[in-house]
RNA sequence: GUCUCCUUCGUCUAGAGGCCUAGGACACAGCCCUUUCACGGCUGCAACACGGGUUCGACUCCCGUAGGAGACGCCA
């Protein structure tokens, strides 16, 4: 494939959405495994609803999931060069000035729901200026074909035709003389070279407009590929009342870049039984045969497996970076060596980072509260026990996991009873929960000292005042 | 309503006419491992929307039906 060209065109018009963020990322991968271009234009010529916030958000996005990009434009910039292509298709008689008041054609539109028929422009300033023309600033309106049909091949859905008696003359340019997205779209399109279209499939009627802008300019017509819509868990398109749906809130969430995009990637197109799939092999695989036709509903659930997946193949110290925003409080060099020791461990047990996070926490300061399981332990009899466990081993000099746990058989055997009676009592004492690391690697790592002021807290505590 | 698209386990999917007793992954259940929770290992549950063709043979090809979705803006 010779010089493929490839766009992201997202609208600033609200938060980037995890949609847009497939979308982007399926026309990188396409441009990196041709050795094309990537271009990232942000369409924003609806100023009314575009903000900066937006877009600088998307330039975040686009950052935080390393999805670089060979150009960048901003639309508006380009609105001049828009209105010279609509003025030009006017001269040439390809488009054309209409001048009916927005009343009128709201008043038309009404009168076709009301007699059940589908409402299309009714061309009535197509054939030259009506006598009453009186509106100060009309629109420009294309000239589209009244008969035939029109298809596209595309890449992902096949051959698709529409007849050409669908289609109305839409608008090019507004009565405010600004470019409409139809417009803007194919002149930027054609502009910058682009080869290659992949977008939403909920553009593809769109795609046999855009094809009569491209005729009556007398330009090549590109390639397309629109890939299915992500849905929500009842199978319409993904919207805020699904959840998440911006990035950010997926980034702020605790997902890894990568995991995202390895998600995203499996929704709607697969590699034989492939599913964790770095950015380099996904690259080398890359192709429109194997994106489904079919929408894919967005699931939580494997979005956590995979991103736990790229937690635990993490470096740790990797890791800890990635963490450090995460992170409720100031870490000093102490504990954020604790946490580092702990890392192996600890991110084994996180599904995203804000876990990871709250659970290094947990275990490099100690708790600050104790779960309502921990009251089981908190009788005189374990309480008894695990202070005389403490007793036993203080004096010794190897306060590692591997000896602390010995002597902690050795204790329990000795005092007839079981291991798990002072382990889950220490794990209380240590973190405050039923749930944590082992307690003997916990206790190496935070040290004697800290273990027995976590113990004489977990042991003050009025545990039975909490109900 | 009109146009376009879609339909394999609950979800993501493999499947290019015989390899299918329909495979994998997530989720779920059970067991093993085990100081808890996870991890890991094993086992289980679970699907070709329906009806007609074509064919020796159809999940795979064709035609219908049903269901679902998307698009129908001076939004993008």
């Amino acid at each position: 494939m010779e010089n493929v060209v490839v766009r992201f065109a997202p609208s600033p018009t609200g938060v980037l959405h995890i949609g847009s963020v497939r979308t982007a990322f399926f026309n990188w991968l396409y441009a990196k495994h041709n050795g094309g271009k990537f271009i990232l234009r942000v369409e924003d010529t609806d100023k009314m609803r575009s903000t900066d916030e937006n877009t600088q958000l998307i330039f975040d996005v686009m950052k935080w999931l390393g999805l670089s990009y060979d150009e960048v434009f901003i639309q508006s910039a380009r609105i001049e060069r828009h209105k010279e292509v609509a003025q030009k298709l006017v001269e040439e008689g390809k488009a054309y000035y209409c001048y009916c008041t927005q009343e009128e054609l709201e008043q038309k539109k009404a009168q076709a729901l009301e007699d059940g028929v589908s409402y299309k422009y009714d061309r009535k300033c197509r054939d030259g200026v009506p006598e009453n023309a009186d509106s100060a600033d009309p629109v420009i309106r294309i000239k589209c074909p009244l008969e035939g049909a029109t298809s596209v091949n595309d890449l992902v859905q096949g051959e698709v035709q529409v007849d050409n008696g669908q289609l109305d003359d839409f608008v090019l340019l507004r009565s405010d003389g600004t470019p409409t997205y139809m417009l803007s779209v194919v002149v930027d399109d054609h502009d910058m070279g682009v080869t290659h279209v992949v977008r939403g499939d909920d553009h593809l009627t769109n795609t046999f407009r855009q094809i009569q802008i491209y005729r009556a300019c007398g330009w090549d017509i590109p390639v397309y590929a629109h890939i299915p819509l992500i849905y929500g868990d009842d199978g319409t398109k993904l919207s805020k009342r699904h959840g998440a749906v911006s990035a950010v809130e997926y980034q702020n969430l605790g997902y890894l870049p990568e995991a995202l995009l390895n998600y995203l990637l499996r929704l709607g197109w697969s590699h034989g039984n492939d599913e964790i799939i770095s950015v380099e092999q996904a690259i080398e695989w890359f192709n429109f045969d194997n994106v489904g036709k079919s929408p894919a509903r967005f699931d939580l659930n494997k979005l956590n497996n995979v991103n736990s997946h790229y937690i635990r193949n993490t470096a740790n110290d990797e890791l800890y970076l990635r963490l450090e925003s995460f992170f409720e409080r100031e870490i000093d060099d102490e504990h954020k060596n604790i946490i580092l020791a702990g890392m192996r461990s600890l991110k084994e047990r996180a599904v995203t980072l804000v876990d990871l996070a709250e659970a290094a926490i947990l275990y490099a300061y100690g708790p600050t509260q104790y779960t309502e399981e921990c009251i089981k332990y908190h009788d005189e009899e374990h309480l008894t026990l695990t202070g005389e466990y403490l007793k036993y081993i203080s004096g010794n000099e190897n306060y590692d996991e591997e000896a602390l746990l010995m002597m902690a058989r050795t204790f329990a055997k000795e005092h007839d009873t079981k291991l798990v009676e002072i382990a889950q009592c220490l794990r209380c004492a240590l973190v405050g929960k039923l749930a944590s690391p082992s307690v003997f690697e916990i206790m190496q790592n935070i040290g004697c000292t800290a273990v027995e002021k976590r113990f004489n807290d977990y042991r003050n505590w009025d545990g039975y005042s909490r109900n």
